[in-house]
DNA sequence: TCTGGGGTCCTAGGACCC
DNA sequence: TCTGGGGTCCTAGGACCC
């Protein structure tokens, strides 16, 4: 017997999310795009394809007339959260020991003859695709650093149909010869700079560098990446997610906006911040909000940063009071802010501390959020929000090409014909 | 002339991930 | 008109303590 990581990944997978729901998007270029439609952040491989890159402004792309064909869509997060959800339980089926690493990736933990560990592998592809309708691909490995490679290695060779085996030192030696080290987990553009210096460009020229050198240079993170990458394991499966230590929620704007209409964004993003901590049972003791003109525009340039210790809270109008004071006593008259958002820390479990002289009744604050969440839920986010927030909404995001949400709105339902 | 040494906590910045 | 939105971990250096 011997214990294996499997990694999981949805293939393009917000376009498969769109495409489980219409199948006449199969074989078709699809692209999703990021908040306010802005650059492409899913795409098929057929829109690759036809030279789609991934993060690509799609502004600029769609203009081109070989792309005139592409289906796009706003990304729809309701929907992809819970697609992702569906796919979590088909893989749950297979084992216990299973870790969600993002949206689209799950790594499990296995153990098997090594024969059984591919058949294992393939039944897990074709569940996940039956029941979930999502098409995958399944990287084997000793380590998750290796699980990913392989999972790399099945997603450019469609010959290989899904999955791939990388248990074996003999597989994998022939593979890191020519293997980019910069395409490794955790060796991003700068490590591979630095390792580009030392005339290393493979993963076998990696594996050979002296374990100190890759310390002095990479720190101890380069050096587990290595273990790793010899099949010793370093990072362990974590079947219970981290306790958080930030939540934020932060937006481009629809356009950008000046004075009151900031306050308003921050405010609002402050709601969807302590709305987040309320689903995690946590508490925030400290605040900070952020508003920035645009990157990309002509114009005066100003950025601001204003934070303040609270005492521990996930009320949404204490929160978006505080936030819109932050941004009223820090923005200039006069600019138009392209960015903003509100970022949580301190965190600990929700009613731990109490303080001892708390200027709130948290008992009642905490009544009220319960109410407040549970009218969002039945009647949307909108039907209830604090005066800070506003009416208008003038920082909203462009959602040009919105799909619906099929299985979590009973208003989008998929109709079917009779 | 000699000018401790070790520890913790915090913050900013760097690097990476999807 | 239109260029994402989240996160984590590590390190170095300063402040402070005895």
């Amino acid at each position: 017997m011997t214990a294996a990581f499997f990694l999981v990944d949805g293939n393009s997978f917000y376009c498969s999310c769109e495409r489980a729901f219409d199948p006449k998007l199969r074989g078709k270029p699809v692209v999703v795009l990021s908040n306010n439609d802005g650059c492409v952040i899913s795409r098929t491989a057929e829109a690759k394809a036809l030279g789609v890159a991934m993060g690509e402004p799609w502004h600029l792309a769609r203009r081109r007339p070989e792309l005139a064909a592409v289906r796009w869509f706003s990304s729809n997060y309701p929907l992809y959260a819970d697609m992702s959800r569906r796919m979590f339980e088909v893989m749950a089926s297979f084992s216990p020991d299973i870790e969600p690493y993002s949206i689209d990736e799950m790594f499990l933990s296995m153990e098997g003859e090594a024969g059984e560990l591919l058949e294992t592998a393939k039944s897990v592809h074709e569940e996940v695709l039956r029941v979930a309708k999502i098409p995958t691909c399944v990287g084997i490995g000793p380590t998750k650093t290796i699980a990913k490679l392989a999972n790399k290695h099945a997603k450019n060779s469609p010959d290989l149909r899904g999955v791939c085996d990388l248990g074996s030192p003999e597989a994998r030696t022939e593979l890191f010869r020519t293997w980019p080290v910069s395409e490794v987990w955790g060796i991003g553009p700068r490590s591979s700079a630095k390792l580009a210096a030392h005339g290393v460009r493979t993963v076998a020229e990696f594996l050979d560098m002296p374990s100190a050198l890759v310390r002095r240079e990479m720190s101890v993170v380069g050096a587990r990446t290595q273990d790793e990458l010899r099949g010793v394991p370093c990072l362990p499966l974590s079947l219970s997610p981290p306790t958080r230590k930030n939540v934020a929620a932060t937006r481009t704007f629809g356009t950008p906006i000046e004075g009151r209409a900031t306050e308003e964004a921050v405010a609002a993003f402050a709601c969807r911040a302590a709305e987040r901590l309320r689903k995690l049972g946590l508490a925030a003791r400290h605040i900070s909000v952020f508003l920035r003109t645009g990157e990309f525009r002509e114009g005066p340039r100003h950025s601001c940063l204003a934070s303040a210790a609270i005492e521990p809270t996930a009320d949404s109008l204490f929160l978006s009071a505080v936030a819109a004071r932050l941004a009223r006593e820090n923005l200039r008259e006069g600019i138009a802010y392209a960015k903003g958002g509100v970022m949580l820390g301190d965190l600990s479990p929700a009613g731990e501390t109490a303080d001892l002289l708390p200027s709130r009744d948290p008992v009642r604050s905490s009544r009220l959020m319960q109410a407040i969440d549970a009218v969002s839920a039945r009647h949307g986010r909108n039907a209830l929000r604090p005066a800070a927030c506003g009416t208008t909404d003038r920082w909203a995001p462009r959602q040009g090409n919105l799909g619906n949400r099929f299985t979590t709105d009973i208003r989008e339902l998929l109709k079917a014909k009779a």
